[in-house]
DNA sequence: AGAATAGTGTCTTTGAGACAATATGCG
DNA sequence: CGCATATTGTCTCAAAGACACTATTCT
């Protein structure tokens, strides 16, 4: 309306000499998510330099000016960590989770990070690309995140024991009042008790709720296994995003009702469950992009409230 | 692990002096939603200056490094260009998009664009903020968005009359080429057929397909109504977003029977439809966060497929 | 043999949607 | 009066979930 103010000023500056206005660095993290031993699993990072020298931040990094988009960015960034080939990396499920921008989420300078969420198959060790001091695959159940989301979020369970199958109660988690997350993150990795630099552990606990409402309504718990897979092992998928034992005999109904889900190959699995039982049939990916109807969580409308 | 690469060099130096190295510019843009006269409409601005000049494009503008973060400046771009002080903007709901980060989506330098999508009451006439020419209200039905992200686009309509419910049919929407929607009012509008500048039409596009979703699970309609509603104005709000017309029988029954939604004020509508019938009781938004169960859309997994 | 798993059948309950019916208030 | 709307009732069908059952294969 009415003349230019001084943020117009500025503004116009900016679009012929951004270096003079524009001081804010924009970087890509990554919340890559992978099946390991039937738990899910985290990739993270050592921050080999201060700031928060020693804890396990995201792999990410900054955008290439001019030279990459953001999707481009993250499958950079995330093959950088994972040794991934570009062959490997299309079987990779990649998306946007969302930025985050608060002016002191690095002590530096002002730093937008757009986040992103990615689903693989199992892959193997994460080898530190960049300047980190080391790359884990960090168990989602040992995670002490802050500032849960929603009503996702992962309950407590025993340290070490892994019997592949739950720990875990019913999901109406306690409030649990002593599991507090300090800043007093450990620099050694024995302890698995994982604070997170800068603001990455809101981003993961943000990943790990979309990676939860993601999977009821897409097919995309198939992009944690294999090109063929039985109704078992995705069944598997589902228990360990969300953290809840199902119904094997209903799920197998439903995961077969819902069109374009997962498709026959004609064939049967060779190794039946490790504890004995029939030879399961084998299934791919189908076409289809949306689930009708839905998978829907158990109980989660009354964890909703 | 190993010794640096080029990549992390610069990285190392753009921590240090980030002038130097990141010129990438980082802006909000909004995607603001509201109901006129029974239908949906966009905030959108005249381009004042080149690139794309005399073009429509949303409302926002470059993120003040060090000061705001992205919700704030979210807020503030778009209280500038609808007049909103704190006290109505607190009436509005603004979430995240997603971000747009393409390298050539501004010809002038590689420029970040976090989209945000915003959620308002009926608002009065836009007033051009910031270097825009002009700022209007754009019915959504008369937009040309290219490559629909989804499958729920505006369906043609006519033009003036709006008898308050639909002109379109089933949902299943022609192309229907030579639809065009003046919004004829302030800001020399006549010419409508609105293109966008940059990438904005898929933003808006994108910004449409995530309304149309969000109102499935989360009570957010209530958002584009004032503090009191009957269930009509409510469905008339699905109606709008959608795009399609609901039965209002089992509307009614069915968001009384999700617990949270709506709540009843004691009171009564004082002036009932204005074309006759019982005045209808008011309601007021429930607690609740999410929908359960949700209220999907009408043949959308059709649609999806 | 005993145990665990794959896959199918059955039954109950909930919810979506089609349709009908009644009451209210405007023109 | 005639019509549109608000609200409630009824009926049918799809789907989720609990439970049971059979067949298969490992230890």
């Amino acid at each position: 309306m009415d003349g230019r103010r001084p943020d117009d000023e500025r503004e116009f500056l900016a679009a012929y000499d951004p270096r003079a206005f524009a001081p804010i660095a924009v970087t890509v993290d990554v919340v890559a998510l992978t099946l390991r031993g039937g738990a899910l699993h985290l990739l993270a990072v050592r921050r080999g330099g201060p700031p928060f020298a020693g804890a396990w931040a995201l792999p990410g990094g900054f955008v290439q000016a001019g030279q990459e988009s953001l999707d481009e960015a993250a499958a950079r960034e995330l093959a950088e960590e994972t040794g991934l080939d570009a062959g490997a990396l299309g079987r990779v499920h990649l998306e946007q989770l969302g930025s985050y921008g608060q002016p002191d989420r690095d002590p530096r300078m002002h730093v937008v990070s757009v986040a992103y969420l990615a689903f693989a198959p199992h892959l193997p060790d994460a080898t530190a690309g960049g300047d980190a001091a080391g790359a884990d695959w960090l168990p989602v159940e040992s995670l002490h995140l802050a500032g849960q989301p929603d009503a996702a979020p992962p309950r407590p369970i025993e340290q070490g024991r892994r019997t592949g199958t739950y720990g875990g109660g019913t999901g109406r988690r306690p409030p649990s009042p002593g599991d507090s997350a300090p800043g007093a993150s450990s620099a050694s990795a024995e302890a698995p008790a994982p604070d997170f630099a800068f603001d990455h552990d809101r981003i993961v606990a943000d990943g790990l709720e979309r990676a939860r409402a993601k999977i009821e309504y897409t097919p995309l718990a198939t992009a944690f296994l294999d090109e063929t897979f039985t109704i078992s092992d995705l069944r598997a998928v589902y228990e360990a995003v969300w953290g809840a034992p199902l119904h094997a005999g209903n799920f197998h109904r439903k995961v077969l009702s819902v069109p374009g889900f997962v498709e026959s190959t004609g064939e049967t699995g060779s190794r039946p469950g490790s504890r004995g039982g029939p030879r399961a049939r084998l299934y791919r990916a189908g076409d289809a992009r949306q689930l009708h109807p839905a998978l829907l969580r158990p109980d989660h409308e009354a964890a909703v409230r």
